[in-house]
DNA sequence: GTGGTGACGACAC
DNA sequence: GGTGTCGCCACCA
């Protein structure tokens, strides 16, 4: 029924969609995820996709998602893994369970992806 | 069907 | 400039 295949899923795997396609070493943040999927205001909705990602996509680079502040927000939520661990895996410099140089690093799915 | 929740964001003071 | 409060939408009990 839907027209785009984006929104042909469920909100979370819309959500899923587009964490997964976090290139590696970037990052970004709710807000911009909720933005690309027309909900800017639902910003929370996204972090609770990710709630649950660990049950439906525990591969989902989740690490690579934190708040418009660059903090690590839901590194509690990970396990096994510090989400610290797994950024700096990535290049990516953490202090203070915030991310360094965040703009440098971020990465926007409404303008890389920008509906092309 | 209603209420409460949530890994956030923006605005107000 | 930092802190506090409200809003927001979709899912779960």
């Amino acid at each position: 029924m839907n027209q785009d295949p984006l929104i042909s899923e469920d909100y979370f795997t819309r959500v899923y969609e587009v964490v997964a396609l976090i290139p590696y070493g970037k990052v970004t943040s709710y807000g911009a995820i909720a933005r690309y999927l027309g909900t800017a205001s639902a910003a929370r909705m996204v972090g609770w996709a990710m709630n649950h990602a660990h049950v439906n996509q525990p591969q989902l680079p989740a690490h690579r998602v934190v708040n418009r502040n660059g903090l690590l927000t839901g590194k509690a939520h990970f396990f096994p893994v510090s989400m610290q661990e797994r950024l700096e895996a990535e290049g990516i410099q953490v202090k203070e369970d915030e991310i360094v140089d965040f703009t440098q690093h971020f990465w926007d799915p409404v303008v890389e992806l920008q509906f092309s």
